[in-house]
This record gives C-alpha cells, structure tokens and sequence, in this order.
DNA sequence: AAGCATATTGTAAATGATACAACAATTTCC
DNA sequence: GGAAATTGTTGTATCATTTACAATATGCTT
C-alpha cells in the first residue's frame, strides 16, 4: 500500500458500490429480493440492490444504509460475502462491489420508495431472471455463503418468523440446503442443542392438529458460545 | 448501483489497494510475511504487503501480482479474505483494500527487491509488531479464516514441502489450529482419506529413526471432489 | 552394545449419526 | 357424531465415527 505522496493521485479514480443479496423464506422457497432498476446502466432489468457507496460513509455502514432504504428494516442480520473487482464489471468506469447478504423475516418486510428502485419484487431461488453486471456470480458466492454458514451456526432463525414450528425450521433448511431431513433426527439433534424453547403457545386457523410454537433463546446461545460451542446440522 | 450519469463522477474519488497476509511453516510456527515499509505513510513501519489496484488490472489479478513481485511465486494457493472501508482507514483519502491471503511453501521462498519495500521478514504469527492501517485487523481475519479452511479443505499441504513426514503434517495442523493431536488418531484419519501416499523415500539426515516422506496425491483429490467428498481434520 | 530419539501401530469404549413407523390431535366431511 | 384426512410428535436399534490410551520399532550416537 506504500506510495509517494506525487503519484497517489492517480489512484483516487475508482468507484466502489455495495450490492445485496437480500434472502427471505416464504415457508416454501428461499426468496431473494430483487429490485427493477430505475436508471442506467442496466434501466428497466431485474439487478441485486446495491449503491455507490459515499465517500464519508463507512463500508458496513453503506451496507446497512441500502438495506434500510429499501425495506425499512433495522438490526437485519448480515454478513459480508466477497469483493468483486474485474475491470470492465461496469460499463461507466472502474467500479469495485462488496456484495453482502442479508437474512430478514418476509413477515416484517414493506417495500420502501427509493432513489433506485421502481419497483422490488422476492424471486424464489431457482427462478431468477438473468441479472446485469456480475450480479449472477455474487448471488452465486452468496447463495453458498449462506449455506455454509447455516450448517455451523444458528441464523436460521433470522429467516423465521419470532415463533415458530419445528417443522417450519425443518423446511427452512431443507430450502436451503437442498437436501431433505428426517423429521424424527432432525429435532431430536435442533432439540438437544437446547437453542430454542417452546412458547406455551400453539398453532391457530390450520387444520389439523396444531403445532408446538418455539422461540430461538439469544441467551442460551451466548452461554453456549462462551464454552466454545459449535452448531452444526 | 443506479445513478444518473451527471451524478456518477462524484462517486469515481476512490482508490482500492490489496493486502496480502502470507502465511509460511517452518516446521515450528506459523508465520507471516511481513514488509518494512519504504514509503509514506508509515515509512519505517512493519506492514502487510499490498499496493494499488491500477485502474487497468483486475482485483484477482492484483493481488496475484503483489505476491509475485515480492516473492517471485507464482501459482501460489490464495484467497480473498474480505474488503475492509473504513472511512478513515488510510491517511491520504479514501482508500479501500481487500485482503487476501496466501500459502506458500518457504523453501521455495526468496525476497525480491520490490517498490514498496525495502525488506521482508517473517514474523511467529503470536509475535506480530504493531501494524499500521487496520492490519492488525486485517491479519485477524485471515488467521481466523485459514483456520476454518484447513479444517475443510485440503490445504495444509500447500504450506509442506512437497514430500513431508506425517510427523510435519501433524504439527503444521497443531500450529494453525493451536491445540494438540493425538498421534494415533491424526495418523488413522488423515491416512483414511487416501489424500497422500507414500513416496517410498525416507528422511535422511536425522540422528533418528527416518520418518517416511509422503506426497500430496492431487488426482486423488479431484477423484473425491468429484463424489461430493469432504475433508474434515 | 546400550542408550537415545523419534516413528509407527491397534483396540476398546464412548459418542454421534442413521434408519425406520406407530400413535396423537385437530379439522373436515359425510 | 363418527370416520377420514392431515399434520404433529416421539423411541429404539444399528452403524459409523471419535476418542482415549502405550508398547514396540528403527536408526543414530556414544
């Protein structure tokens, strides 16, 4: 990173946006939130949300600030996935993007105005139309983040509603991870992690018998971190 | 990432750099390739190695390139870390930086005189200098990442010799990870993964019983790839 | 030849993963 | 009101993996 004061000039010519792969469970299908571009480049295509980020904005923070943009929502679990940097990813110049995904519960979701968006709209993943820039590549890297991660640590349950069915996490992670569970080994293993407890309350309005509602225990996973404990399904 | 053409040129005010935290074995500790640094800022300071991403040169290709011109190595094992923008990071404006790291083999390891650096040294990764910029974060993270991957991954043996003892492998393993093994077993499970085979020579040179060398066996590798296979140590 | 240093190997117990199906609770339909 | 339909809930036996643990082997040095 050294330079003479003289030639760091020339380095200050590059733009740097974020871009985020906004994921949502529908209680069927793993959703992501795409918006239908308003402006060039790319006007009028289905493309991941994302912005310039300021010059006077922090990375996360821009991060964050798209986020809330566009849904309205606060203290939204992310994480960031890659940096993508080839040279002619943007038609209008040298533009880096730090792409991040972020976990949010559909239920508390409204589609806000914003600056870049006409229109947003959740596409199930294995439904997505073709997206401009690099866009397919980042929803690629953050579809395989996402799976990783939810193998060895608890943020299913950012994509749940507050309470929840056993069998909802169940199909939540199959949604994911594309693969099925056996119901009986699969809660036995969820139960055992002791991470979440039942509510006293139970399903209404199905018919059928209704089910146990659980809630995911913040505090049970903080005591478990703590000892070095390690999630994993 | 929308924007309106008039508005674009404020945001192309950026420079993006990549810093690269190399890690090396010596058969004892884990080390990281630091520089000294010959430039503002931080002149006289020990630093990650890094520099600008030129505005014609791909963000893989750059980091690819500090590596080499440092090191002279090419076809080195590397991987994107994670894009760190603060703010305020860097003193001479709004500078981002992506971090990578490496796995080289440190015998095949020779300084090369390079523009940024008037010496390198390797530093015991619990003996680390005070870094400048946010490197002691940044050095954080790819420890922490090296970790989770070579628990995953193959990738340990990019940091052995080619032929190697499972005496080294064992404490390369115990050096990253920072807790022991138990010789038996480490020997029994990574023998089962038929990764390595014999080379059928043995150490010379110890005033021992020589330890039979073993090689990293790629074919094999890619055959397991190919099932589906996951290494787990 | 004895001593030193590291290399090499097996087994038993505990733990964790997998395979598998019957009964329970509620609604709906007749 | 009872039968059918639908989903919820639970246990056990087998198999596979992980862990704990120490004696013998090989080459070198003195």
């Amino acid at each position: 990173m050294a330079m003479h004061q003289k030639e760091s000039h020339n380095h200050f010519k590059s733009a740097v946006t974020v871009d985020n792969v906004i994921f949502g469970f529908d209680g069927k299908a793993l959703k992501v939130l795409l918006i239908y571009r308003g402006a060039e480049p790319y006007k009028d295509r289905w493309a991941l949300p994302g912005d310039f980020v300021p010059l006077d904005e922090n990375l996360n923070q821009s991060a964050i600030h798209v986020l809330r943009s566009l849904t309205g929502l606060d203290n939204i679990y992310m994480e960031q996935v890659h940096a993508f940097g080839d040279v002619n990813r943007h038609p209008f110049g040298r533009v880096f993007t730090i792409a991040y995904y972020a976990l949010i519960k559909v239920e508390d979701y409204q589609v806000q105005a914003s600056s870049w968006a006409e229109e947003a709209a959740w596409f199930p993943i294995n439904e997505i139309p073709e997206l401009p820039f690099d866009h397919m590549e980042i929803l690629e890297f953050a579809k395989q983040q996402l799976r990783n991660k939810i193998r060895t640590q608890p943020i299913g349950f950012e994509l749940l509603p507050k309470h929840f069915t056993l069998t909802q996490i169940q199909e939540l992670y199959e949604a994911v991870l594309e693969r099925e569970f056996d119901t009986r080994n699969f809660r036995k293993k969820l139960l055992s992690m002791n991470l979440i407890s039942e509510t006293g309350y139970r399903q209404t309005d199905v018919s059928h018998r209704p089910a146990m509602l659980y809630k995911y225990d913040t505090k049970r996973y903080n005591r478990f971190l703590e000892r070095g404990f390690s999630f994993d399904i």
